[in-house]
RNA sequence: GGAGGGAUGGCAGAGUGGUCGAAUGCGGCGGUCUUGAAAACCGUUGAGGCGCAAGUCUCCGGGGGUUCGAAUCCCUCUCCCUCCGCCA
């Protein structure tokens, strides 16, 4: 949620924003300002209504207290009227506030400032290659290996759950714990402090980083008891806060935390879904980090410089892109998306995606900073994975594959797998 | 799942219909004293909305109700504690 003081000061460079993003309605913002100013009206009216009933009230509790039982009863009486006129413009008024909050929550955020202007992925600035994109054509899908070997079965994944929930077994459900411990021990390092959070949340937190009203359709719900199956750990970590005041001496904050996501991706099909590539049920190392405001864009270049610096560690092939206006969601101002190079299949797979939020999930969860002086102010957020697993194994099978069929383990995993070879895992 | 008890400011803890946004203690901040610190003493100390301001409104777990007036009474939900049941 943007902030209303801005829409008024700013609507057009908002409407810009709104545009460049992609959204064609921009009479939102408009339209938010409109009923804002009715809302602020009606409180003003609905303040010095109460302001006199609270008045009346007070002078016959102090006539009550002298005895003046009588001339109470003549002020009592002549409150019934201003009673009704106050339920009449108390409705009112939480109408209008719901109406002012429905078109505020459906402005998207602004994109930055650095942030290039476009329509399609081909508008995404490439900032950072390391690696070779292998293209040696012996090079198998890592669907075809998995399968053959037998170590991601998805056949009875169907069965058991499914499409979308494989079962990976023995090497692979081994290299996938192997990742998991080699991201967090990493980000530990970094100064990550590790979270193990619930996998299902409450209404509440869904609405808090956005998820509901806006990507509803995204969740896997639990209806008896009104959860919510989270599709990132980022809902749970940055509702960690929620409602809270923080000492501004503690930021900025940084939390790792692995968890699985769920995501029910209603409407994909086809290559873009095949094996690993997308899943009903993966797992993900996600980083948040909660920062005061004058320092979200320093933070954001040091998120995208770590998991950078991670997925080199793996020895992996990948590029990092800044996301142009139009492939950005809605939350973020700003966003990298990091890609591996996945040669069995010719195409780049996202594995991460670091973004800063500025205050709009801040202000959304109600989440502030107090500093030494006092003063209170929201904090900014950030998030990125630090890594989506099953891509990273994708990207793994089969960029270290070897002429052979041999499989090698990436150096830094070799004393987790404890072996250089899936095939001897 | 059943029975009972509870939820008040950063924390502890009073307050059971009328000058209560809320005693008191601790903590925090400022000061006096001190070479400095501690102790002692004095003062101060919740959040949010509207408003240029003066000011005003809202908030005592959440929501709803009774009343001229609710922290206080009623309904409901959530959470916590004790006991029983179940259980990794």
């Amino acid at each position: 949620m943007l902030d209303i003081q801005r829409l008024r000061e700013f609507p057009d460079a908002i409407k810009q924003g709104m545009l460049a993003k992609g959204e064609k309605d921009t009479s939102l913002v408009d339209k938010a300002i409109q009923s804002d100013e009715t809302w602020r009206h009606a409180v003003a009216e609905l303040d010095a209504k109460r302001a006199e009933a609270n008045k009346q009230a007070k002078e016959i509790g102090q006539l009550m207290a002298q005895g003046k039982k009588a001339e109470a009863e003549v002020i009592i009486a002549k409150t019934g009227e201003a009673k009704e006129a106050l339920k009449a413009l108390e409705e009112g008024l939480s109408e209008l506030k719901e109406t002012r909050n429905g078109y505020l929550l459906r402005i998207p955020n602004v994109p930055h400032e650095s942030v290039p202007v476009g329509k399609t992925p081909e508008d995404n600035q490439p900032v950072h290659h390391h690696g070779e994109a292998l293209t040696e054509s012996w090079r198998k899908p890592h669907w075809e290996i998995a399968e053959e070997q037998g170590w991601i079965d998805f056949k009875r994944g169907v069965k058991v759950t499914g499409a979308g929930f494989p079962f990976y077994v023995g090497p692979i459900a081994r290299l996938q714990r192997a990742l998991i411990q080699y991201f967090l021990d990493t980000a530990t390092d970094a100064g990550f402090t590790e979270i193990q959070p619930p996998f299902v949340v409450n209404e509440d937190s869904a609405r808090g980083t956005g998820q509901i009203p806006d990507k509803e359709d995204m969740m896997y719900v639990i209806p008896r008891d009104e959860f919510f199956a989270i599709p990132t750990a980022e809902v749970p970590v940055t509702n960690f806060h929620r409602d809270e005041v923080l000492s501004a001496s503690d930021l900025p904050l940084k939390y790792s935390a692995y968890t699985p996501c769920w995501r029910r991706e209603a409407g994909s099909y086809g290559k873009e879904v095949r094996g690993l590539n997308r899943l009903h049920q993966f797992d993900k190392v996600e980083l948040v980090y909660m920062v005061p405001a004058s320092t979200s864009y320093e933070a954001l270049e040091e998120l995208r410089t770590y998991v950078e610096s991670l997925i080199e560690s793996l020895g992996l092939s990948y590029r990092t892109l800044l996301m142009c206006t139009a492939d950005m969601g809605f939350t973020q101002s700003k966003k990298y998306d990091m890609e591996v190079w996945s040669p069995g299949q010719q195409r780049w797979l996202e594995v991460s995606s670091c973004s800063n939020f500025e205050d709009f999930q801040a202000r959304r969860m109600m989440i502030r900073a107090k500093d030494e002086q006092g003063s209170i102010e929201l904090v900014h957020t950030l998030n990125g994975s630090g890594l989506a697993l099953p891509r990273i194994v994708a990207a793994i099978i089969e960029q270290y594959q070897q002429p052979n069929g041999q499989i090698l383990v990436p150096d830094v995993l070799q004393s987790y797998m404890r072996t250089d070879s899936l095939d001897t895992a």
